[in-house]
RNA sequence: GGCCCCGUGGUGUAGCCUGGCCUAACACGCCACCCUGUCAAGGUGGAGAUCGUCGGUUCGAAUCCGAUCGGGGUCGCCA
C-alpha cells in the first residue's frame, strides 16, 4: 500500500494530470457545505485537497466526517489550480487533489492545544502531550535539524579517521564529579552500577588499547538539578587522540563542529579557528570563564584609581585585600536612581556584592550620591580606566576578586540581554585556555581539581605543584559559546610520577588512588601514548544554533524540573517484590 | 535548600495594583445549522470557567492577606 504514497510536502506543477495517493493528518479544513478542503499534512509539508460533492459523492461525504488531526488516505489527480487561486505560501501553493476515494485510517480527538500553530502553551501541557507538542512544526523542524547535524557530526569524524566506540551504560560510581544516577545489582545485593557521567576513564582507556582515535555521540546522566540548559541526560560528542596537543584536539573539533553546522543549515556562519582567549584574561575582562564576546562592556579595574579614596565602602575593600571593578554602561547616564539601585543592585547582590556604586557622567561632570567622595584626579581616573564618556554611567563593585568578578560578569550578561547590545543572530565560538588545575572548595577548603585529576599540568608550572597550587596552570580548554560553555577537555597526565604528584597534592593517599582509579593507572603501566580529548555538550550546540533558549526544545522527551517526565511517569515507584528481589528496602515508604 | 516570576472555560490572554458596574471579557478551538474556490474560509446560533487549592480580612474577594500545591527561571550544585 505504502509503495503508491506521494509526500503531500512534493506535489508540484509538474505531476498535474498525474494520479496519486496521499496520507496525512487533517491540518485545517474549510467546509463550504458542498466544495471542501482539507489541507493534508505529512513530514514532508501539506497539501491541499479539494473535495466536490457533484464528481465524487462518497469521497466528499467522508472528509464532512472529519475533524482536526484525522489521519486520511486520500486519492486523486493532482490539477494545476487557476490563477486566482494559487496559494504563494504553500511550496504546493500552485496544485491540489481531487480526492475521489478518501478513508479515515484513524479518528482523533480535539487535541489539548492546537497542534497546526505555533502559539505559547503551558510546559507542563506540551510534556503531557508531547507527541502532540512534537507534531507541531517548531519540534518537527528541530528534531529534524538535530538529526542532520549529529549526522554532520558523524560523517566529519569518520573522516578524519575516529572510530566510534560504544562504551558501557552500567560502570562503576565514581567518587567525584556529578551526583550518579545509581542502578541497584540483582546479581550482587548490596553492589551498584552507576550510569556514566560521561565515559572518560573508558575513552582513556581507548587510547591505552592503541584506537588512537576515539569519538561517540555518547549518552551521559547527572543527577543535578536542573536548568534552561542543563538536562539529567544529555548526550556528547565526545573526543580522545592520541600522540596529540591542544592545537590537535582544537582543529578535529573545529572542523567537526563546523562542518555538521554547516550541514544542518544553522544561523550564521562559523569562522574557524576559533579565537582564543585564556582563563586569566577571560576573568579579567568578562568576570566569568564563559564569556558572552559578542558585546563589550568589559570590566576595569579600578583598585589602584579609588585606593586613597574618600569612599570608605572602596577604602576599606582595598585595605582588606579585595578589589574595585567597574563598567562602563554606554547611555547609562539616563537610567533612574530608581532602576540602578533596584534591578541592577538585585543582580550583582545575588552573586554576593554588598552593593552596587554608581557614577552618572554627565555634561554638568560626575554625580550621584557617591561623587562628592571622590578628587577630581580619582573621577579622572576612574573615567579614564572605564572608558566613560559623557552620558554614560559607570556601575562599581568593590569586594573580594571573586566576589566582584562574578557580580559584575553577572551584571554585564544582565545589561546585554537587556538593553539588546548584541546581534541575535551572531555565533561567537572561542577556545578558554589555561584553566587552573586547582580551586578551593568553598565548603570543605580542600584543594579540587578544576577539570579532573588526569588533566596534564602546564610544564612551566609543574614546580609549583608542591609551593603554591593554586597558582598552578592545566592543559584544560573549554569552547565557549555565546556565553554559553559547550564542553571542556584536556591533555591528560600519562606520566605516572606526575599523576601521583597530583594525587598528593590533592590529598589523595596512594592507596585511595589505587582503589578509585587502579584499574586505570594500570592501565598506564603497559604503555600509554600521551593523549588529550575533549567532550561538546550536543544539546548546547544545537540551542545556539536553532536560536532556542531552552534546550527542552531540541530534545524529543525531556524532563521537567523536577526531572520528571510527565508523560509516562517516571521516576515513580515500584512494587515490593521488585525492591525484594534487588536486596533493597525503603526508608520510608513513598508517598501515595 | 534560598530568591524571583507565573497559575482565570479545551488553548492563549484581559480583568487583579485602585474589592462592588464580574450574572467574569476577548481571540482561537469545540458543537449545530447555512454556504461550491477556500487556504487563519465566511455567516448565524450554542455549550463551556464558582478565577490552582485551603484558610483569613470584609457587608461583599478572581481582585487584599497567609499557607499550600503545580509550572518556569535562577543561586547553590553541575570533576
Amino acid at each position: 500500500m505504502t509503495t503508491e504514497r506521494t509526500a503531500c510536502g512534493a506535489v508540484r506543477l509538474g505531476d498535474a494530470g498525474g494520479r496519486i495517493t496521499v496520507y496525512g493528518w487533517v491540518d485545517r479544513r474549510r467546509d463550504h457545505g458542498g466544495l471542501t478542503f482539507i489541507d493534508l499534512r505529512d513530514r514532508s509539508g501539506s497539501l491541499q485537497l479539494v473535495f466536490n460533492p457533484a464528481t465524487a459523492p462518497e469521497a466528499h461525504a467522508a472528509a464532512h466526517q472529519t475533524r482536526l488531526e484525522y489521519v486520511l488516505r486520500a486519492a486523486g489527480v493532482v490539477r494545476p489550480r487557476e490563477p486566482e487561486n494559487v496559494n504563494p505560501r504553500l511550496d504546493t501553493g500552485e496544485v491540489e487533489l481531487h480526492v475521489d476515494a478518501c478513508e479515515v485510517l484513524a479518528a482523533a480527538r480535539t487535541p489539548p492545544f492546537a497542534v497546526n500553530e505555533e502559539g505559547e502553551v503551558e510546559e507542563r501541557l506540551r510534556l503531557q502531550y508531547r507527541y502532540l507538542d512534537l507534531r507541531r512544526p517548531r519540534l518537527q523542524r528541530n528534531l529534524r535539524r538535530r538529526a542532520r547535524f549529529i549526522a554532520g557530526l558523524r560523517r566529519a569524524m569518520d573522516g578524519m579517521g575516529f572510530v566510534e566506540i560504544e562504551t558501557p551504560m552500567l560502570i562503576r560510581a565514581t567518587p567525584e564529579g556529578a551526583r550518579d544516577y545509581l542502578v541497584p545489582s540483582r546479581i550482587s545485593h548490596g553492589s551498584f552500577y552507576a550510569l556514566p557521567q560521561s565515559p572518560q576513564l573508558y575513552k582513556q582507556l581507548c587510547m591505552v588499547a592503541g584506537l588512537d582515535r576515539y569519538y561517540q555521540i555518547a549518552r551521559c546522566m547527572r543527577d543535578e538539578d536542573l536548568r534552561a540548559d542543563r538536562q539529567p541526560e544529555f548526550t556528547q560528542l565526545d573526543v580522545e587522540m592520541s600522540f596529540v596537543e591542544e592545537e590537535d584536539v582544537f582543529a578535529a573539533l573545529e572542523q567537526a563542529i563546523s562542518s555538521a553546522w554547516r550541514e544542518a543549515e544553522f544561523r550564521s556562519g562559523i569562522v574557524t579557528p576559533f579565537p582564543r582567549m585564556t582563563w586569566h584574561a577571560a576573568m579579567e575582562r568578562y568576570g566569568v570563564d564563559k564569556p558572552d564576546t559578542r558585546f563589550g562592556l568589559e570590566l576595569h579595574d579600578l583598585t589602584e584609581a579609588v585606593r586613597g579614596s574618600g569612599f570608605g565602602v572602596f577604602a576599606k575593600a582595598v585595605q582588606a585585600g579585595g578589589v574595585v571593578k567597574g563598567i562602563a554602561l554606554p547611555g547609562g547616564a539616563e537610567m533612574s536612581r530608581g532602576e540602578i539601585e533596584g534591578e541592577l543592585t538585585e543582580v550583582v547582590r545575588a552573586l554576593g556584592a554588598k552593593g552596587l556604586a554608581y557614577l552618572w557622567r554627565r555634561a554638568e561632570g560626575w554625580q550621584s550620591g557617591i561623587a562628592k567622595f571622590f578628587s577630581d584626579a580619582e573621577l579622572e581616573a576612574i573615567g579614564g580606566a572605564t572608558g566613560a564618556g559623557v552620558g554614560d554611567a559607570v556601575l562599581m563593585v568593590a569586594d573580594r576578586a571573586a566576589v566582584v568578578a562574578a557580580s559584575l560578569g553577572a551584571l554585564r550578561n544582565h545589561l546585554g540581554r537587556k538593553r539588546s547590545l548584541y546581534d541575535r543572530e551572531r555565533i561567537d565560538m572561542l577556545w578558554i585556555t589555561d584553566f587552573p588545575m586547582f580551586e578551593r572548595d568553598q565548603q570543605t577548603g580542600q584543594l579540587a581539581p578544576l577539570h579532573h585529576p588526569f588533566t596534564m599540568l602546564h610544564a612551566d608550572d609543574v614546580d609549583l605543584l608542591e609551593t603554591d597550587p593554586l597558582r598552578v596552570r592545566s592543559r584544560a580548554y573549554d569552547i565557549v559559546l555565546n556565553g554559553r560553555e559547550i564542553g571542556s577537555g584536556s591533555i591528560r597526565i600519562t606520566r605516572p610520577d606526575v599523576q601521583e604528584r597530583v594525587f598528593q597534592t590533592l590529598g589523595i593517599e596512594r592507596e585511595e588512588a589505587r582503589r578509585k582509579f587502579g584499574f586505570l593507572l594500570e592501565a598506564f603501566e603497559y604503555g600509554v601514548p600521551p593523549h588529550g580529548g575533549f567532550a561538546a555538550g550536543i544539546e548546547r550546540l544545537l540551542m545556539e544554533g536553532m536560536g532556542e533558549e531552552n534546550i527542552r526544545e531540541v530534545i524529543a522527551f525531556p524532563k521537567n524540573q523536577q526531572a520528571q517526565e510527565v508523560m509516562t511517569g517516571a521516576p515513580a515507584p515500584v512494587d515490593d517484590a521488585q525492591l525484594r528481589e534487588l536486596g533493597l528496602k525503603l526508608l520510608q515508604p513513598p508517598p501515595t
